[in-house]
DNA sequence: ATGTAC
């Protein structure tokens, strides 16, 4: 018997995509775990992803349970992949349920462009793509803002984004939480932070994030591609990146602090990880506000990057922006605790609801959503790893009774990075990249090991997850023609 | 993910 056999003898089975990790699992779990997998997907699983699911069932005030998504994997103290809510009065709020990353996020760009128009100009698009948005660890903007205008960043979000001309209005309605958060504490942001984040605005980063030419390979639900302005053999823009040095500092920061109030407030912790404070804390209350800016600040930089990459396109096809049709579909985030009411045991209730490597997937008629989007559901968009499918789907009534309104956000990493730059040569999987029609153009080669499809779970199988389960459904899959990476 | 270690 393998050793992984061992993680499903430890569950109960609710359903052929459902397994709860009992309370008795550990000593002080306060709810049950519930992973979303299937039986394959769990036999992937880790040992310690699992043991943190069932940590974070101790930590004061949960709701429900303690939820993975069918990608998650190992993460600082909550796992990636992890939904965890906390009741707004008797529960706490954790850096470590959003992340180092804070709103790191997808955002899908539709065009009036087909397959046929792009194909053959990719590298072309690309280098110039590649030179409009810095990338990489440590990369610098060509834009440089003040204090007063990182304030305005931190508390307005894509707001100030369009008022300074890097979009329309439009984009703003076209994104979660119309890009702008609610409760920014600037003063909570350090000096280090701000250094940090002042010249970051506009640059994609590094690691899994990218900058994907894709086009529309498959619609599985017509009305809804209809309401998203989606269809067959169309070409799409993909932007996947977050708040950079300014989100990883501000996390940073705060975890200091909370790691203190924890003893403070005699919070017992299995991991030292999930340090946290009680909800109404001014420690909580504190890292809350921070985290804020920070979300408002990513929303900023993918505003940035999306209108960059629209200039690139109206230089390359000397076509005007309603030409090119190049409009916001949407924008999620999937790093982010936010403050959200929802139906438990029939009582509405107001739950602090972290999503870390998790999407929200908000149902039909929800006021949260776009107008234009409201008889189908909000987007969820899943990334694929490099060289692989991405989905479209929409939320449903369904994902509120089971997750918290949230379904899962990628492929999943199944090999680390060391390996897999030991694994495989960057050259050779470009080159196998490049004959499957898929051009790539990243800082250097020994990135895109790192990023090999091979060291991903399949996109597919973890979104079959969700739709099968019904808290997301499908919509569209899309398909890359090219990647920038950093 | 990340000025890839304080």
């Amino acid at each position: 018997m393998s050793e992984n056999n061992s993680i499903s003898v430890q569950l109960n089975k609710i359903n052929d995509n459902t397994w709860e990790v009992p309370q008795g699992y550990r000593p002080g779990m306060r709810v049950p775990g519930r992973l979303f997998l299937s039986f394959p997907l769990l036999e992937m699983l880790e040992q310690g992803t699992l043991d943190q699911v069932a940590n974070v069932a101790t930590l004061p005030g949960i709701q429900k349970y303690s939820m993975a998504m069918p990608d998650a994997h190992l993460g600082y103290g909550f796992p990636i992949g992890g939904v965890a809510a906390f009741d707004r009065e008797e529960g706490v709020i954790s850096p470590g349920g959003v992340g180092f990353d804070i709103n790191c996020g997808v955002r899908l760009i539709r065009s009036n462009l087909l397959e046929s128009d792009v194909r053959p100009y990719i590298k072309d698009i690309l280098e110039k793509l590649f030179h409009a948005i810095p990338s990489g660890v440590g990369s610098k903007s060509r834009l440089r803002v003040n204090d007063d205008q990182l304030d305005d960043i931190f508390i307005n979000g894509s707001n100030w984004a369009v008022e300074n001309g890097y979009g329309i209005p439009e984009d703003i309605e076209k994104c979660e939480s119309q890009g702008m958060m609610e409760g920014a504490l600037v003063k909570q942001v350090s000096t280090k932070a701000r250094q940090r984040g002042r010249p970051q605005l506009g640059t994609l980063g590094s690691g899994n994030h990218f900058l994907e030419i894709q086009y529309v390979a498959e619609v599985y639900d017509r009305k809804a591609a209809d309401a998203f302005g989606l269809y067959e053999g169309q070409v799409t823009c993909m932007i996947h990146c977050g708040s950079r040095g300014a989100g990883h500092q501000i996390c940073t920061d705060h975890l200091r602090n909370l790691t203190q109030a924890a003893q403070k407030y005699n919070i017992y912790l299995p991991d030292k990880q999930l340090a946290c404070a009680p909800t109404d804390s001014s420690e909580a209350q504190n890292y809350f506000g921070a985290m804020v800016c920070a979300a408002n600040y990513a929303w900023v930089n993918r505003q940035i990057i999306m209108h960059w990459a629209r200039g690139v396109f109206q230089d390359f096809f000397k076509q005007d922006i309603d030409e090119l049709g190049m409009n916001l579909v949407y924008d999620v985030a999937h790093n982010v605790a936010k403050l959200e009411e929802h139906r438990i045991e029939n009582k509405k209730k107001e739950i602090y609801v972290h999503r870390k490597g998790a999407t929200r997937a908000f149902p039909p008629m929800h006021p949260d959503i776009p107008q234009a989007y409201r008889k189908v559901g909000q987007p969820v968009l899943i990334p694929g790893s490099m060289g692989t499918a991405s989905y479209v789907l929409h939320g449903t009534y369904d994902s509120m009774d089971i997750s918290f309104g949230s379904a899962c956000h990628g492929a999943g990493r199944v090999m680390s990075r060391a390996h897999a730059k030991h694994e495989f040569r960057g050259e050779q999987i470009q080159r196998e990249l490049s004959e499957k029609g898929i051009s790539v153009r990243a800082t250097q080669p020994a990135l895109i090991a790192e990023e090999a499809p091979e060291v991903y779970k399949s996109s597919s199988d973890v979104v079959d997850v969700v739709h099968n389960l019904g808290i997301a459904r499908k919509v569209a899959r899309l398909m890359p023609i090219g990647v920038v990476k950093g």
